[in-house]
DNA sequence: CTAATTGCAAAAGCTTTGCAGCGCA
DNA sequence: TGCGCTGCAAAGCTTTTGCAATTAG
């Protein structure tokens, strides 16, 4: 379980890295910012500090466990590593974050960069959105 | 010239303005943070406050005179609006800022957000790629 | 002349850091 | 026990805001 994917990280098991890991794996809402994060563990009782959530938080995503995104401006927004790659559609009216697959945009992607001249290392693609009514 | 666009945008002209349009319209370099701006009128002689820079560029992106993206955490980068619409490619080696056009890439954006309900409002797609030799 | 704009400094929001004490191995 | 980790508070950065003085129309 979680001790066992901290120990793999490298990361000493300890209270508060098994209660954010908890946290994020348990969460409905996959996206959470640092402050989301804080509160929801403050919400249940858990007494962490915001500097140890950045921290840990920090460390988490150079463990590759997480991702960091910078979907707006302001706060970064952090997410489980998960097992295939995708991409993000966001709310504009309610913020909400969608995760999509398309192969085509991955395979166009390669392709531009490679017309360039260029090796494709990573991408960021978010589309704002808003619900058609 | 500068003085046009500004009426045109419902903007007063004022020197400030007229200053951070013309170096917008005259750097080398089209994607610039607000510290950037700040730094070159300075280091230009033009004395010009950071608050107005910022007030400035926002009132400018308001207007449609200006882009404003969020490539890296921490700053926001500015760029005159172009007439056509383009993504970017950033070399992760020397930072250099590619611009590239992708009609498939766009309709499939638009095609996405579709098949889930939404409407497409804006995106923001940044290829992070090192030059093959 | 009047209202908008500017510059400064202070404040705000997110994130990082210094340091003393606590806790895992 | 020793070193890493945590918490708190303070500091750092980018960006915004309050306010008196200045400027455009």
């Amino acid at each position: 379980m979680s001790n066992q994917q901290l120990k793999e990280a490298g990361l000493k098991v300890t209270l508060p890295r098994l209660k954010i890991l908890n946290l994020l794996e348990q969460s409905s809402e996959r996206h959470l910012s640092a402050e989301d994060v804080y509160k929801l563990l403050l919400a249940a009782g858990e007494d962490v500090g915001l500097a140890t959530v950045y921290r840990v938080l920090t460390q988490f995503e150079s463990a590759g466990l997480v991702v960091r995104h910078n979907f707006e401006e302001g706060h970064a927004i952090f997410e489980l590593t998960s097992e295939h790659h995708h991409d993000h559609m966001v709310c504009v009216d309610t913020n909400q974050v969608i995760e999509f697959v398309n192969k085509e945009i991955e395979d166009l992607q390669h392709k531009i960069a490679e017309e360039h001249g260029y090796e494709l290392i990573d991408h960021n693609l978010v589309l704002y959105v808003r619900k058609k009514h």
